[in-house]
DNA sequence: TTATACTTTCAATAAATTCTGAAAGTTCAA
DNA sequence: TTGAACTTTCAGAATTTATTGAAAGTATAA
């Protein structure tokens, strides 16, 4: 299997970005793959056109599924398994997003919890401990947002992000909506 | 300089967690440390409380200049420089998520730009660029949005997600407002 | 049950990243 | 100027992470 020149330079790139979004190089050149490609692929295919072992694709390919990006197809009477991206590229940053989340925040959110739960024993730790609470509370604001937005579904949401500043005003009309009751 | 138990456990997760969110251990650790630092710091105390070498501080807190997170001063009389976290924990945040869009981002919108500018050469070509085009619609779309949350400024920020999934209700609100005029 | 066609695992190795400490650089008071 | 007090740089060492490929595992058809 032969990419094309645009192929492979969007492959390569995800791969070196890869590293950048929360996966390794070789699980970034896979996720690109299955994206661009129309039909699902297998294991093997997928070994041959980034030049990588088969061993490697295996291992890639579970972390994928760690993040619920990839499917597993089968076609009957074959007993390989072919790969595709899951859902729609909305689908795939929300998954990501989420995931991300769960990895970069919680654990933090949860050790602060742990730790403004001890009374401050001098100065300097009373001192510290005012600067985690003001971590934790904006940490919990934006998970709690990003819970939030995530559930409005995409079709509201991405009215809202073409708002984008425009939000201000709706804030505003609000406030006027509000105080004339 | 001994740190508590307390911060010690602090910093020692935000060395931890340092890697997900785009610097390495010691950087991490030493941005942890000068938050929570009532005091400035010199180069060899900080050296000493996270036992890493002195280069090491010098390389981290050059990496950290870089994000525009600490801030250096001078005591008058005295040569040494003294570092201190920059800003509020608010500011910070802006900081880091700016600083990683610039890096996550701006580069794949880049070249997915380009890419997007050639003409499919067949049809496997051209279901690709169908998917770039998603992507890329969709990191522009939260790049754009991002920008102009920041420029909204904190005070609206906070309004805005504290308002959460009420958001929905804003926005049916907005169009009950306008669809009477 | 065996052979076959596949997948997964994992120990060894390769590659990349981080860290150290000695040396070089800078600044400033004397 | 000099030299003391500091900072930065960078080559090599240590550590961490990723990759390979051979061996083990699994499912199916005959």
């Amino acid at each position: 299997m032969q990419m094309s020149p645009m192929i492979e330079s969007f492959v390569l790139h995800f791969g070196e970005m890869g590293s950048k979004w929360g996966f390794n190089r070789t699980v970034g050149q896979l996720f690109a793959l299955l994206v661009v490609m129309e039909k699902p692929l297998t294991a093997n295919e997928i070994a041959e056109a980034l030049s990588i072992s088969r061993g490697n694709v295996s291992m890639g390919l579970k972390e994928l599924q760690s993040w619920r990006l990839v499917q597993v197809n089968h076609i009957p009477g074959d007993r390989k398994d072919y790969f595709t991206a899951n859902g729609s590229i909305w689908d795939m940053a929300n998954k990501v997003f989420e995931e991300r989340r769960k990895r970069e925040i919680e654990p933090t959110l949860s050790l602060l919890r742990d730790l403004l739960l001890d009374k401050p024993a001098n100065d300097m730790e009373s001192h510290a401990q005012d600067r985690l609470n003001e971590i934790h509370d904006l940490l919990e604001m934006t998970t709690q947002w990003s819970v939030e937005l995530q559930h409005l579904g995409p079709e509201k949401l991405q009215t809202l992000m073409k708002l984008g500043s425009g939000v201000g005003k709706v804030l505003d009309v609000k406030d006027r909506f509000l105080s004339r009751s």
